[in-house]
DNA sequence: GTCAATATAGTACGTTTGTACTAAAAAATG
DNA sequence: CATTTTTTAGTACAAACGTACTATATTGAC
């Protein structure tokens, strides 16, 4: 990519992270990557084009992480919520205005819930191959894995908002608070032997 | 309260519960309310007073439904956050906009922050008392439902974002969804007395 | 080296927004 | 009925913002 572009979108992800995606200008991400206005424009038409290049930049990136180690099942499948969250931290700002922006922009709307549902439908099918494997229970509750699913999405799309309501800034910190959530939000469903297995990967965690 | 104020209140909800807080204009406001904007601005010299209104208001709804039928633990347990739910429903607009409002308005952000700390007490104050009844089994992780706190808050407080990321429109069918989530959230931590209890009170839930 | 394409800067325009200000009307007071 | 207070309307303004437009500079192709 174009070595101004590139600046330009690097710049922008930064403002937008720190100040919220309202509170930047095109002049204020001009002036940070130390161009002009009008050579903004120019490499990008409308503002939400910049919005549109740092979703499918994040989206790409995310994409690029996916695989399960079949030899530690329990372990990967824990990891794997973490490693997306690690992604989404740089690109925080994103979730902040989660609302505002499939408000305003119907391609990342449509595309994000495109996105959500083969999502899901990985994930059930994660949970069967772990209730295969004797890692989970089966369902006490009609679609409770479905359930499972859904609180788990509010919580990964709305963690950083949750933390932001209250505090200041955000931190590293909130991805291992995130991870500590998942993780134990998990741990009734798995069966004995895989009870010990979290035991192992989580000795902290025990009473 | 002064008639034209609580007019005003009304349209400003509705407005923003429709078009979201950044979508609606002193002038809008005026038009819906079949007043002048000089007038608007004669009875809230400020935007945001209009906003630190509206939050009062669902604040002191929500304070008005805490109470606890002890012949009816669960029940009265899972019932308190529907009705909770249901009144942010009437509110939507600040559950949207959370992160833009907390921002701007730092008054509303100390108060909310300071409700959050007291709400997740009490939670752990009920929690211990159906611990101490046999309706919940004692922990197996360490802060296991400090952690169930800190999920259902952020599922509560994004719910309805989470669906209009996706969704267009908001409907009451969200209430029952979350319900549903809420409810099979906690069943893992139920004993098994309990567990009968809840087949009771949602059989249309069981496998 | 010439010419075309790309990149950059600067300015200007049209809109929108919150709100300040003024004046008139209505209501209340005595 | 007179006057004071409250309520309402209308206008005006200053700031901010996205972006359209024009002109200059740089780079690349042949």
């Amino acid at each position: 990519m174009n070595a101004t572009k590139h600046k330009i979108l690097i710049k922008s992800l930064d403002l937008f992270n720190d100040c919220g995606i309202s509170n930047v200008s095109l002049r204020d991400i001009a002036n940070k990557s130390g161009i002009s206005v009008g050579n903004l424009q120019y490499h990008f038409k409308k503002r939400e084009d910049i919005i549109e290049a740092l979703y499918f930049q994040l989206v790409e990136k995310i994409d690029s992480i996916y695989f399960i180690k079949t030899d530690d099942l329990l372990q990967s499948f824990l990891n794997i919520s973490v490693d997306i969250f690690t992604i989404l931290y740089e690109y925080h700002f994103f979730l902040l205005d989660f609302i505002t922006i499939t408000r305003r922009n119907k391609k990342i709307k449509k595309h994000y819930s495109e996105l959500s549902k083969r999502r899901e439908i990985e994930f059930i099918k994660v949970v069967d191959v772990l209730i295969k494997n004797g890692l989970f229970r089966e369902e006490l509750l009609k679609n409770e894995y479905h359930s499972l699913f859904k609180r788990i999405e509010v919580i990964s799309n709305f963690w950083f908002s949750s933390i932001l309501i209250q505090a200041d800034v955000l931190s590293k910190e909130s991805i291992e608070q995130y991870s500590l959530l998942i993780s134990q939000s998990i741990y009734p469903y798995l069966t004995n032997e895989a009870k010990k297995q979290y035991a192992a990967i989580f000795p902290s965690q025990l009473v």
